[in-house]
Parts: structure tokens; C-alpha cells; sequence
DNA sequence: GGTTCGCTTTTGACTATACAAATAGATAAG
DNA sequence: CTTATCTATTTGTATAGTCAAAAGCGAACC
């Protein structure tokens, strides 16, 4: 009966044994490469292996957990994926150093964020136009010269408040389909996003003081603080898109929970 | 001859070819799980296929690259780690719909993204003392009440001029080892994160109006923008650390270049 | 119409094996 | 003492199969 396979476990507190989840919820266990990547994972994020550490050989995995190689590599893999650790023909399989305190930021456009948040969310373009870009912007942005755009303001309404000014410039030759499109329906971040997919984008946050006209549509004081995110969207090369977000500092602010290890699960609905 | 490979490559062109890589650069061609993957992973940042669009199944794939399912399974595993694709049984595989709209800031420490830049940094402790949480802190923080912690105001310096100013707790039950820290050679994130691994941590970032002891150290007026970011950091459930950190809004910002299939690759040294 | 049941497709997990590539550490040569 | 060479160890890639679990689909049934 070739591949056929009888599971036991590692005798727990053997010399190497490094304590073999017995997890058991819901009386379904885990796939053992889950278990694996499980066990080291917690190893290393406790602190009790370190960075640099030396995590134990292939071989003596297989032994402990009574698999395949090709379990243990799987297992392996997913950590080298997730940045845990490093492996290392001949020498071993090693802690990672993390990557010096890192902090992430995610934000979600700010329809989805206020949806996520259950406030009441809708938006209004104030003004919809299209130019050719001039020496100086092209420049600045470094798009072609005499391109073609959509230069879009949009104010965004959570809660009744106005929480955000949009300004954007998006690039007729790269979404020609901009060209016919209201926004009515979705704001502008979302339908691009849904028309064209990106390959690198570049962002910018900063603190800045109001200025008149900001001002005037986010009802604050000129001079005032503002949370100022500047996005820049390329697809291959092509420029997608250039965004400036001004949002009032005392009524935004951009927060998030983070792990060092980025549990990934995205469901498709 | 068990387990020997053949390796050719599928005409192109054929009905449900997807033009299979032929890539040979320096004369040495990649693994084929990864020709597989770069292959999908081109499909879909460029756009041709879609979020939604189901992927070729793996029998096709098989197929096409000639190659055994457990190869063509461990490309779509990475993609799937990656988040490019979901994978459903029976269903097939799918373009995933990207984060809608997802903005991330990696933002680095500061001496890090100093030197990273090329400039020099040095940091001053002003002060530093040991103090017990009151219950109106520890509520805020949630953590214990009557908890000691370590109170640290660090400024930090890059190119000779004020750049942040960086408020600290230090909860020295979780980390015993600060007490008789001086962090003269490095600064408290750093140093941190050499001795704590952390779990778990959560990031605010506003832009608020300077005070009038802020405004002091980091030379400017009260009231012009600063940009504050505050990081609270956990360890299993016990917490490590909370900072806020007051930046000029003149002087400085948070910048990053991102790309939506995260490209990890850390070498230890 | 709707609901249940089973068939079939497709992914998920795993084994056992083979050989390749890198390289740390020992050994030999200069 | 330094440098080149060998060798054993450890990871990397891949094959060819097995069995399991989920779920879409259609047929039979109410």
C-alpha cells in the first residue's frame, strides 16, 4: 500500500523534540505542515528562538513529526514566503533578522474604510475636466509631456462631514475609458481600481497646514493641520494615476493593526 | 530511470496555451515551479487576466509545461501566499480581487531611514525615568495599573537639525532588561527590537498642531503641522512598548514605493 | 416549483524517491 | 600561515503516484 501513511507523534521532551502541537479543535487536526509552520512560527515569534538562531535540520524534523521530507520543506517554504527565516544550502534553515522595527500602514480607499466602519459614506465631484499636460507637471510627475488627462476634484462625506478633498490627474492613454466615465456611482479610487490593475505605486504622507481653498470645502480654519497623502499609480511602465488626499487633522487619522508575520487569508466572495 | 525529467516546452499558440516563458538568461533557466509562477503572475499585473478570471487548471497546466501536478501545485501555492490568486475545489483557481484600493507605508525606524538615505543621525535621551502606570494611563494603554514602566524622551537629529521627537513607555515587566538600559549607543526602537520580538502591533499616524514644548525642541511655531505617529507594540498579549513621535510637517515625511504582490527577499549576512 | 442525493471534477495533503546545487569544514598543498 | 581542493551535509527541485475533501451539477424525487 505505497503512500499510504500512519501518523504518530514525537514523544514529547525527547533530546531534540521541539514539544509537537498536539492541537486538536473541533477534533479535525491541522494538516501536519500546518502543524510544523505552526510550532516554529510560535517559536520564533515568543522570542524563544532569536534572530540568527539555528532551527533544526530537515532531517530531524521529519523524524519529529514522523513525515516527508517534502512536508517539513513545504512547511519550510511558507515561512522563507512570510519572512521568518532563511534557508541555507549546507549550513541550515536560520532565524531571520526582522526587518528593523518596520512599521506597516494600510489604507483602505475611503469609501471601503468608512463602509468597513459603518459610517455613512457618499461623494461629490466638484469639478471634471481634461487637459494636456504642461513642461512643468509632466515633469514633476514624470509622464510624458502634452498627455492627455482627467484632472478630477472630489470631496468625500462621512457622516455629514466633509473628511476629505480629492485632487487627481488620471492619464487618458492609459485608461481611455476615464474618459466617458461620470464617477456618479463609485468615486473615482474605486472604479480605477476596478478598471486598471497596478503594478508599483508610490506614496507620500505628510503634514501640512490648510490652505485657502482646502479650507473653504473641508469647513476648517486656513493654516490649520491636514493629512496630506499623495498616491502615484504606474501599470508597467505607464502612469495610471496621481492623487492628492488633503483630509482635516483633527477629524482623520490613518490607523492599523499589524503582525510581523502578515497572516494572508483572502476570500474571493 | 525513475523520476527523471524531460524537459520540452509547449508549442505556443496552442489552444489554451499561455505562452510559456522560454526566459534563459546567462544560459541557465529558472526552476520550472517558478517559470509557472512569474508566467500567471505577468497575466495578471498586466492585466490580461482579470480579477475574477478563473486560471487554468492545474491538468492544463500539467499539460502546458510538462511538468508534474506537484510543480505546477507549489507555483499556485506561492501565488496564493502572495495573494494573486484563491484557490477553490471543484471550483478551479481565480484572480483575486486586489485589496481594494490598499495603501501601505512601510516606514522604517528613523536612524535606519536615515543612514538608508545617506545622511548622518544621532539621537539626545532628554529624559528618562521610572515611573508606575495610574489607572487613567493604563486604561488608555490598556495594560496593567501600577505597572512600572521605563519613561524615555528621545530627540533625534539627522543632518544637524531636529528632525522627531520620540515619547516613550517601556513596560519593564515584559522587558526587564531596560531597566538598566542607557540607549546611548542605540536608539529605544532600535535597541527594542533587538531584545523583544514582538507579535503584535497597532499604528496610528495624524497630523496635529504642534504644542508648545514640542514646538520648543523641534524649533518651530506652535501651532504649525506636525505629523505624529503612535505605535503600541505587544508581545503575546503583554505589551512591550508605546511611542509617539512628533515630526515637523516642514521637515519631514513617510514615503514608500509599494507593489501589490509583496517581492520578499531578505538575505541573513 | 423546490429539495435531496449522488456523481464527478478539482484542489489539498501526503509519501517515497531521485538527483542537483551549494557550501561549511576538513584536508592537502604551497 | 595561507590557499586551493575535496567531501559530506543540507537544502532545492522534481517525479509519480494515492487518498481525501469540497463543491458544482444534474437527476430523481416530493
Amino acid at each position: 500500500m505505497p503512500g499510504r501513511r500512519v501518523r504518530f507523534e514525537a514523544a514529547p521532551g525527547s533530546a531534540l523534540a521541539i514539544s509537537v502541537s498536539r492541537q486538536r479543535k473541533g477534533d479535525v487536526l491541522d494538516p501536519i505542515h500546518q502543524r510544523i509552520f505552526k510550532d516554529i512560527e510560535t517559536r520564533i515569534l515568543s522570542g524563544e528562538w532569536r534572530p540568527g538562531d539555528r532551527i533544526p535540520i530537515e532531517r530531524d524534523l521529519v523524524e519529529q513529526y514522523q513525515c516527508s521530507r517534502m512536508t517539513v520543506s513545504k512547511a519550510l517554504s511558507i515561512l522563507v514566503e512570510r519572512g521568518l527565516i532563511v534557508r541555507r544550502r549546507k549550513a541550515g534553515s536560520f532565524v531571520a533578522s526582522p526587518q528593523i522595527d518596520r512599521t506597516v500602514m494600510d489604507i483602505q480607499d475611503i469609501s471601503t474604510e468608512a463602509a468597513l466602519a459603518g459610517y455613512e459614506h457618499r461623494h461629490e465631484i466638484l469639478s471634471r475636466k481634461i487637459e494636456r499636460l504642461d513642461t512643468a507637471e509632466a515633469a514633476q510627475l514624470q509622464a510624458p509631456e502634452g498627455s492627455e488627462v482627467l484632472r478630477l476634484q472630489c470631496l468625500h462625506i462621512v457622516d455629514g462631514r466633509p473628511i476629505a478633498i480629492e485632487r487627481r490627474l488620471i492619464l487618458l492613454d492609459t485608461v481611455p475609458l476615464a474618459r466617458d466615465e461620470s464617477f456618479a456611482s463609485a468615486p473615482p479610487a474605486k472604479w480605477l481600481l476596478s478598471q486598471v490593475p497596478w503594478s508599483r505605486a508610490r506614496h507620500v504622507i505628510r503634514a501640512v497646514s490648510a490652505d485657502a481653498s482646502t479650507a473653504r470645502v473641508l469647513l476648517m480654519e486656513r493654516g490649520e493641520p491636514c493629512l496630506n497623502l499623495i498616491r502615484q499609480t504606474w501599470q508597467n511602465e505607464l502612469m495610471v494615476t496621481h492623487v492628492e488626499i488633503m483630509h482635516p487633522g483633527d477629524r482623520f487619522q490613518f490607523a492599523s493593526v499589524f503582525q510581523p508575520a502578515e497572516k494572508r487569508s483572502r476570500r474571493q466572495p
